[in-house]
DNA sequence: ATTTTGTCTAACAATCTTGTTAGAACTTGC
DNA sequence: GCAAGTTCTAACAAGATTGTTAGACAAAAT
């Protein structure tokens, strides 16, 4: 057909690979089984990207680029009180999750065994975290000062939210069971996300 | 030498066995790793254990048993109050992760990629789990009753508890370089006790 | 039209991985 | 000491897995 017929091969493996990554992860991934899944020959991957290897790590760099939404998300809309603001970041990071569900394990688990894959994410989002914690830090000491708020770190604030809306989905397939339908499972997941939200507020709000 | 000799190797596999498990995961590990690191002969692991997969699951089974501890001492100190039970168990079970971090990641990684070990770990906890969240709903319940304790599911208080303290080993290898040595690493993890114990306290004290 | 370039496949090859087997060597009970 | 059982090794085998290569086929450029 016209040109998208090349660059839909390549798109295709892509695509299968990523599917095939995050659900079995980069060993127990088989480049056969990402061809077959792309509906293309075995030798077609290895001429598009060489070696699992390579085609691993671009999907991995892809990963990053989706963690970066929330995160940058984190310095924004900084003309509402900081109360709201975090209120509205728990749940911005919680249907992130919902959206990218098998992202946490994904990361977790490649860099657990592949620590050079933790460099890779420092470069990526190390300054502007630790830029936005300090501006954070700041507004919050404010807050606190007037009495308004109750003492946290940053790091500690940030690392609550994160605890607990990633634990939600990292847990899911082992407390899956307990909804009977889908249904009953997203009812699941919308109670823990306005439990997570009144577990912070409890924590940070005088 | 003695009687011990044959033991040893046996007991040597499954030592190695454990260790390559629980750090590289059941694809990652190869069954020629377990027996270079146990000292013996590759047909050795299998004339002891006759395959990789059933090796695996007698290390998997003995983890869900390592798992029991602190689930069953959810259950124990009924005549401590509960506010100061909750604490303790928060403690234990952070403690209780200091001495196995790899513990979460491990069993959640392997139910993941494996749905038949979410059934394992139910039918070995799920009862004494179901039973526990009972006895301390009604606890709960009381204690909001006298206007003592904010309302609280028992099933949200334990994912809170556990999604604090189990991320807070799951994301050490990428937290980790902001300690600088083993004793910052130490005090890190410390400070993070001391925050989830607040944390949760602030969600359920009134 | 023909060279050139890029896409694609079938067949092959090296290596790794799990698992088997025949029989040697060692233990143990008698 | 010797018969019987157990432990152990070296060699082998089947299959999976990643990667290569020669050349067919198609598209684009000249």
């Amino acid at each position: 057909m016209e040109k998208t017929n090349t660059r839909n091969k390549k798109q295709q493996i892509l695509n299968a690979a990523e599917f095939e990554f995050l659900t079995n992860g980069y060993e127990a991934t088989k480049t056969t089984q990402i061809a077959k899944r792309a509906g293309v020959t075995h030798a077609m991957l290895h001429y598009y990207y060489q070696s699992k290897e390579n085609l691993f790590n671009k999907i991995f760099e892809d990963k990053i680029e989706t963690l970066k939404a929330p995160i940058v998300a984190l310095a924004q809309n900084k003309d509402i009180d900081l109360r709201d603001r975090i209120r509205k970041i728990i749940e911005l990071h919680f249907d992130f999750l919902k959206t990218y569900p098998d992202l946490p394990h994904f990361l977790i688990n490649e860099m657990r065994s592949n620590p050079q894959l933790i460099k890779i994410l420092r470069e990526k989002v190390g300054d502007t975290l630790r830029e936005t914690f300090a501006t954070i830090q700041t507004e919050i000491d404010e807050y606190v000062a007037k009495g308004i708020m109750k003492p946290i770190s940053a790091f500690d604030l940030f690392l609550d939210i994160v605890s607990l809306n990633v634990f939600t989905f990292i847990s899911l397939p082992i407390f899956r069971h307990i909804a009977y339908d889908k249904e009953k499972e997203q009812q699941l997941i919308e109670n823990r996300k306005k439990e997570i939200i009144q577990t912070i507020n409890h924590r940070i709000l005088k």
